[in-house]
DNA sequence: TGAAAAGTACTCAATTTCGCTCATAAATGT
DNA sequence: ACATTTATGAGCGAAATTGAGTACTTTTCA
């Protein structure tokens, strides 16, 4: 009975008292786990590099940081200036009185963070990260119900599917994992899969897929759609030409998202 | 025992004490804290390089930028101790095998915080900020559809409403903005009510109010519910005994949510 | 206006905490 | 059995925190 805890079970304990206490003083965590103080130190270090807690002179304190799923934060890390200039040109194809199907994903939270402020639009998404992030009223902003999936910070089932059989949108903004010409639009869950699928049964207006160029050709699970269900494709400049001639012609519409429009132009609303 | 506070700690409470009274001397902080104005005034440099606050002369003022802050954030900032420890005596109510509705509010999401990793719970909610904190697969969540409301960081309206009616929930645990005998649970916008109330219609077991104890006496604007549709009530030490005997005779259980629950004294694992 | 009072900035010494190294002990792999 | 890695606690100099003392600035109010 010599020693009761490993190290991990140590640090387990640790981050459970954070999460009640918030704050903790080394010299406690020492007398209450056993342990020295330099043990402790150490812990606390290892919890740090995890991004769980921050140091401070004397303890710790909780990270107050959300903790992103480590699939979430990773995929919002792959190509992210891409995906800001394409939320960017996106959201410059919002008008006035839309009402917007927005599905999940690193690139649709982009789309949702550039739409401007005060707009007159209503956007209806099961992205529920991109919800805590529009903060104060900028616009309508409605959740789907249903089962909440950490790994993409979204909902899916069937009450997002039931409640999407009471609306109908006037644009659709789809952010896919795969798009390729014989293949079509593809993601990695069934659940969003389904969701988006009803999204599109209930879109009267034109339906965009985003993607940065590094999704094109790619294939991942379920089929959303096929490219002749789509209209525009929204990219970036790394999109390669003879694609978007092929795209053209099964009459895709390419737009491709470019450096930096300036702070001026930017034409929206009322066209 | 000779030194209570790491200076994180400290700070926090300065910033506690701010959200609250707004202003705050440099004398009385120093005699709050027991330590020499010196420090104080060290903190309060800290403080205001964060921008949490503005010195004056005698002492600081809540920095205006944060006053503006979301309402969330601050109502967080109101008793989170008492709040933390009524999260915890909340989530030792829950069994294996409960559906459980929880509503909005800062204090039911400190309840959806503490419950256990892996329980076989199913939790309903449209506390959109809770779902995001769950993180890893904890357990089962279902988020409620609806317009999001910013100042809440919850969802409300006919999607939440619809989606209720197809569950009904072992137990329901509501958050509530003031608590009297006589005009009974109150909530401060009709959206979040119209959802409590369908919420508590469709529970099949007991009803319990979290509600730290400064709510007692307190009447907002919309009533869920009047004091004998309730079945317990979850609040903190700070609760007079003689409401107590009050809710009692009219059969409310009440449970206060004691201090410190320590780190060893827990017989978990194989002690 | 002009002290007196109150508050602040600054330095300095005492104390606490930290980061680091090293020796030992346990666990692991070969 | 032996070597290697990992975990731990002790010791020590460096760094941070703290309270007291002192000189300076702002506020108060007669």
């Amino acid at each position: 009975m010599s020693k009761l805890l490993i190290p991990a079970q140590r640090r387990e304990r640790i981050h459970e008292y954070l999460t009640v206490h918030r704050i903790v003083r080394s010299a406690d965590l020492g007398e209450m786990l056993d342990v020295s103080e330099a043990t402790i130190r150490r812990d606390l270090e290892w919890l740090e590099n995890e991004g769980i807690l921050e140091r401070t002179h004397g303890g710790a304190i909780l990270s107050r940081r959300i903790q992103l799923e480590p699939e979430y934060a990773h995929r919002a890390k792959t190509h992210p200036e891409e995906k800001r200039r394409i939320g960017v040109a996106v959201a410059a194809l919002i008008e006035d009185g839309d009402i917007i199907f927005i599905n999940s994903g690193t690139t649709t939270t982009q789309v949702i963070r550039h739409i401007p402020s005060g707009a007159d639009v209503t956007v209806i998404t099961n992205n529920v990260r991109a919800a805590l992030e529009v903060g104060e009223t900028r616009f309508e902003l409605i959740l789907l119900g249903g089962m909440f999936q950490p790994r993409s910070n979204s909902v899916a089932g069937c009450f997002a599917i039931e409640n999407l059989n009471h609306v109908y949108a006037s644009k659709a903004f789809v952010g896919v994992d795969g798009i390729s010409l014989k293949y079509g639009c593809t993601v990695p869950s069934n659940a969003e899969a389904g969701i988006v699928r009803r999204m599109l049964e209930r879109t009267r207006g034109p339906v965009t897929v985003v993607a940065d160029s590094s999704k094109w050709g790619g294939i991942s699970n379920f089929e959303i759609a096929t490219i002749d269900q789509i209209h525009r494709l929204v990219t970036d400049d790394g999109f390669a030409s003879d694609a978007r001639a092929e795209l053209e012609a099964r009459s895709v519409e390419v737009l491709i998202a470019g450096a930096e429009p300036g702070l001026n132009g930017h034409n929206r609303a009322n066209g």
